[in-house]
DNA sequence: AACAACTTCTACGACATGTAGAAAAGTCCG
DNA sequence: CGGACTTTTCTACATGTCGTAGAAGTTGTT
């Protein structure tokens, strides 16, 4: 998966957080205290579009949104690290160990949910 | 934390896979498809320990070791996913989400062992 | 000493990213 | 409508990272 820049992590948590979708000019306001170009904000746009993280209307004062949700995003990185390393098993004992309690009892809330019953299909 | 690039990856990869230490000849020789020059090598070997990868010792043929095994990196890549994502516990349900049967199996296995007990100390 | 192997230093090209000007296109008010 | 203002698109450039390696220096060996 592409990775995001500074400017570029900074324009999708604005996306991210925003209730519907973002015109560039809001945009550059919400990030004010970088005093960015208008321009600017739209190359990040576009580039952030290439890679599949914003799509835009053709609305006239053309508006972004992001295509999914900032959890999703982590989730999957966390995922894609999980993958792409060796021994998952090895990784996921390692993660569990590094959890506070409160997220361990969460998890283990999520997986009971999920489907305690050892039988699969 | 730095992150890698191809290179460094397939360095890091040797020497996580390593048994003990390895000179940089050997490394060369086991990257032998990529056909590099063993001063490549060692510009990625002193990038790498820069980034605080990797240690050498002071041995003739100088000696490169990983300083973490390749599962702690993943983990520690891991939360530091989840730690700069705003709400971990959405991106923890989702993460969850998507693992499958057996990691999922495994998660529990080890949250229990971790402390099923809910009075934290 | 001479040679070979290794190490360090320096360099360079490609690519990603932050940054924005110039120019084109659209919007809006009087 | 026409000019003024805003937005969009194109293009450009600086900086930093990374793959890559030559040149020069150091060390081990015979």
């Amino acid at each position: 998966m592409a990775s995001l820049g500074d400017l570029e992590r900074a324009v999708m948590d604005r996306l991210w957080s925003a209730e519907g979708a973002l015109a560039a000019p809001e945009l550059r306001d919400g990030l004010a205290e970088r005093g960015l170009a208008l321009t600017t904000v739209h190359t990040v746009l576009s580039r952030l579009e290439q890679k599949g993280f914003v799509v835009h209307d053709d609305a006239r004062p053309r508006r972004f949104r992001a295509r999914g949700t900032r959890e999703d995003h982590a989730a999957e990185l966390m995922h894609e690290v999980l993958g792409q390393a060796g021994d998952r098993q090895a990784v996921l004992a390692r993660f569990v160990g590094g959890v506070d309690a409160d997220e361990a009892r969460l998890l283990r809330e999520l997986l009971a949910a999920a489907g305690p019953d050892d039988a699969p299909r």
